[in-house]
DNA sequence: TTTGTTGCAAAACGTTTGCAGCCTC
DNA sequence: GAGGCTGCAAACGTTTTGCAACAAA
């Protein structure tokens, strides 16, 4: 229930954005959009598709062109980290955009740190309008770190 | 000739990589990361595959075989920046890993911010070692902006 | 009614794998 | 000589595409 109002503000957003490009109000594109942001950490493609049968029925072609369209309006992001599965999460309700990636397990953590959002946030280009960032930071997890399995 | 001396150096990192692991010093293991250290820019696996052909003829498998183990040595990085292509650059020669990528047109280009490298660098974790970093900034550069094609 | 969107299945694509033969060590 | 490495080609898994049927505007 917590997130019903940004829910609500998201629908908006993703609502004008398609009345302005001239696409169509579908069902099926609001109902990925309200599993999206059900979600609190990073989704790929196949877990989305799956999690939908549940409560909308819609091919997997829907669930990749949703994205691009989501991916378009800014109201997800999407990650690539080192293996071939694009991860995606969503932007809205304070997520912050710093991930630790293990090289061993490749699992992915989440930080924040004041410094470096404002040294990026800073930064301005003449010929570039910056619209978001990611910052990856690579390494050895604790986990990895003491099991000495090369 | 300018790079003969970082080659002899990065050669030299990679032979020791090797007989430290127990691997083989193979013709074309070095005759990839020449190759590699000839490009200045960004490369994928199917342009360093087609550009071996020209002095040393080995297989595609065989190129994504020696990128793992240069990977792993960290004398190349990896970045997947939004397509399917992964992309790699080499790491010696102060390479500086904070890239714009146009969303419109995909293209990247790299830039450098003292402040932005500090930030990053002064960043420590109790439960994590970190190695190296990528700094993606994505937007839309001048070029895209002014054709007005959406 | 028009035309953008869907579902399905096939195709595309980069990457990985299995294996026989080769070549480092 | 043993076993890691290579080339080849087939296999893999994610993403994209083509097309007929559907439904939003």
């Amino acid at each position: 229930m917590k997130d019903d109002y940004s829910l609500d503000a998201v629908k908006d957003i993703f609502t004008k954005y398609l009345a302005e490009r001239k696409h169509r109000r579908t069902p099926e594109r609001f109902a990925i959009l309200e599993r999206i942001y059900s979600y609190d950490g990073h989704f790929n493609a196949e877990i989305l598709y799956n999690a939908m049968k549940e409560e909308y029925r819609v091919s997997l072609a829907t669930v990749y062109n949703t994205l691009e369209l989501l991916l378009d309006c800014k109201l997800i992001v999407k990650h690539q980290f080192g293996d071939q599965i694009a991860q995606y999460e969503k932007t809205f309700g304070g997520v912050v955009h710093n991930h630790l990636v293990c090289t061993k397990c490749g699992k992915v953590k989440e930080f924040s740190d004041k410094k470096i959002r404002t040294a990026i946030q800073n930064k301005k280009f003449v010929h570039f309008d910056t619209s978001h960032y990611s910052l990856y930071l690579y390494g050895v997890c604790s986990k990895c770190k003491t099991s000495k399995k090369k």
